[in-house]
RNA sequence: GUGCCCGUAGCUCAACCGGAUAGAGCACCAGCCUUCUAAGCUGGGGGUUGUGGGUUCGAUUCCCGCCGGGCACGCCA
């Protein structure tokens, strides 16, 4: 078992709370590394908050719990500072052990028995499959692997999920824009409608559609346009999606399996770029989950049913509404249209039982910030059910907003005006956006600006992390020894401010995992994994590590190689490389 | 109008579930390469944490009001 001086002070400091004030032998210790050097290695503030509870000045009773610590050979002084921090020194080899142990765990250092092994999914992306993700979907894929790779470390059994929204009208306006595409090339062009897809990858796809079945697909423009409705009156926006309604059920009266084919293969396609798109990115999942799937095996139906048998549901003006409202919601929703139609709250509802059906201890969705005023309705439909919802846990992740210099790039999914994920990976590169993408907290909106990115890629601080990486490399090859060499290196000679202040650094790095775990926060760790690398790169520029005395290389060399193997650790959770050279 | 997120150095952002003198990077100024990678290091100036109250030993953190910005308020997804 490594030996961990936080538990063991946290250990002596309960010996000594018993002894001094029994009554209050559970309070919580909490023991945190002090940002200044000069108040020790470790700092408790236990003596503050038992002041109160105790009627006694807080000095005093830090005074009478550093009375009671039992003797430790790791501690080197214990000192009352400022209104009663109890400050700790530990001794140097207390501090120096981390380095053994972290090239023992090696890739395992720093992985938490937190999670001990229970059930978490993580859903994310999961944006709709009908057009190239943009940069938005970027950030949340970023995150969500993030996250989930930091979940993982920390001990939990991870699913990461994508929903594919396969059933709605989404997906029929992209099979009408491809159809409208599709017959344009055939001279057959039917205006096309603003409000349709209007992006180049939909004629692509029009033109696969053409090359493998001719004209099997074409009616003539003036067909098409005889069933459709001219959409006037009412306001614009409404008659307009009329229109386009009026277009999709003209498609499918003249296409009919045509029309399934068009369908599928718009979906096919998408879906794997999307998927390619992602791989690329670093970002993996275990299970696609098709919406579409929750209406063939009558799981939509069966949700709403159960909702209705409990008394959840009422009619009106010919549609089924949820009583959201019973459970926390500002006003009821409609599940089932007065068309028979199911809403997409209703398979959202079939999704999240299925989720509690599959037994996960907790789930994580993560949601583009505008679906925020979503939560309310998921979370009651979910207590409407008899589910526990407070297993569900929704992070939002803000919006991403992109520049060139100081101007404002315009994004419209529909419009088929954006930056895509791809395009920004190119010009950024994929390690660099991964990292710029974890520099910021999720509920931070981001501005991205890519002239900035791509300019001053060379300041961009995952190089910074990653130089510190190669350096040590270039060190450790250098030196051409064998890695069981410096497992087994004594660590007495690190006695220097900067060995020890690294020491500490790399010590902290579990604690760090666990706390980023909590708060669903990877950004914490890129932001440790900078810190760690200023530490070193301060030392390298200080010290030399290949000096002549055997020992002390031996020492800094190990000290090193364990720098090394945590930046690995935290950049892996990351998704970015760990390169030996630069 | 209602709800959610945000407001910290000139700019972009941190701050360990209330702790000690609020920290980094960029930019600016002054230094460091015949020695392990200068994509680096050392030093310097920069702040009433939007604002006004409240809670207490102690507030960037928690509560309330106000100001400013973003997002959402569909039988879309």
């Amino acid at each position: 078992m490594a030996f961990d001086p936080k538990s063991h002070l946290s250990h002596l400091l309960k010996r000594a709370l018993e002894s001094v004030a029994p009554q209050h032998k559970d309070a919580a210790i909490l023991l945190e590394r002090p940002k200044q050097a000069s108040h020790g290695d470790f700092a408790s503030n236990l003596a503050l908050q038992l002041a109160k509870a105790l009627q006694t000045n807080p000095r005093e009773i830090a005074q009478r719990l550093i009375r009671e610590l039992p003797p430790s050979p790791w501690l080197d002084a214990v000192e009352v500072a400022g209104a009663g921090f109890i400050n700790f020194r530990l001794a140097a080899a207390a501090k120096t052990r981390v380095v053994q142990e972290i090239l023992e765990l090696g890739a395992n250092y720093g992985r938490s028995r937190l999670g001990s092994g229970s059930k978490m999914q993580v859903e994310f992306v999961s944006a709709n499959p009908t057009g190239p993700l943009h940069v938005g979907h970027g950030r949340g894929a970023a995150y969500g692997a993030s996250l989930a790779a930091l979940l993982a470390f920390a001990g939990y059994a991870v699913t990461r999920e994508y929903y594919v929204n396969d059933a709605g009208r989404q997906m029929d306006i992209l099979a009408l824009s491809c159809w409208l595409r599709y017959l344009a090339l055939f001279d057959e062009p039917v205006p096309f409608p603003g409000n349709a897809y209007q992006g180049d990858y939909v004629t692509d796809m029009a033109r696969q559609i053409g090359a493998a079945h001719g004209r099997d697909y074409v009616h003539p423009a003036a067909a098409v346009l005889a069933c459709v409705p001219a959409g006037e009156g009412g306001p614009p926006e409404a008659a307009a999606d009329a229109h386009l309604d009026g277009l999709i059920k003209a498609a499918k009266d003249l296409l009919g399996e045509g029309w399934v084919y068009i369908h599928q293969h718009v979906l096919t396609e998408q879906l794997a770029d999307c998927r390619a798109d992602l791989e690329e990115f670093g970002v993996h999942f275990d299970v696609w989950f098709s919406e579409r799937s929750l209406y063939d095996t009558g799981m939509v139906q069966k949700a709403v049913a159960v909702l209705e048998r409990k008394g959840h549901i009422y009619l009106q003006d010919g549609a089924k509404w949820f009583r959201s409202t019973t459970f926390g919601d500002e006003k009821d929703r409609v599940v089932q249209r007065d068309n028979g139609l199911y809403t997409y709250f209703a398979s959202d509802i079939a999704y999240h039982l299925n989720k509690f059906e599959r037994g996960f201890d907790r789930i994580v969705d993560i949601w583009g910030a505008d679906h925020h005023g979503y939560i309310p309705r998921v979370r009651g439909a979910l207590l409407a059910l008899d589910c526990d919802a407070g297993k569900l846990d929704v992070a939002l992740v803000q919006f991403v907003s992109l520049w060139r210099g100081t101007e404002k790039v315009s994004m419209s999914t529909r419009g088929g005006e954006f930056v895509t994920l791809r395009e920004l990976r190119r010009e950024v590169g994929n390690d660099a956006c991964r990292f710029f993408y974890m520099l910021r907290k999720p509920e931070q909106a981001l501005d991205f600006d890519l002239e900035l990115a791509k300019s001053q890629s060379n300041d961009n601080p995952v190089y910074y992390v990653q130089y510190a990486h190669a350096r040590v490399r270039s060190v450790l090859s250098q030196w051409g020894g064998a890695a069981a060499e410096l497992a087994a290196a004594d660590t007495a000679p690190l006695v220097g401010e900067r060995e020890l202040a690294l020491c500490a650094r790399l010590a902290a790095f579990p604690e760090v995992i666990e706390e980023a775990a909590r708060d669903y926060a990877p950004h914490s760790i890129a932001f440790y994994l900078k810190d760690a690398a200023a530490d070193f790169h301060s030392y390298y520029n200080a010290e030399r590590i290949l000096v002549d005395d055997p020992s002390q290389r031996l020492a800094r060399l190990a000290l090193a190689a364990a720098l090394s193997q945590v930046l690995q650790n935290g950049l892996l959770i990351l998704g970015v490389s760990a390169p030996e050279s630069m």
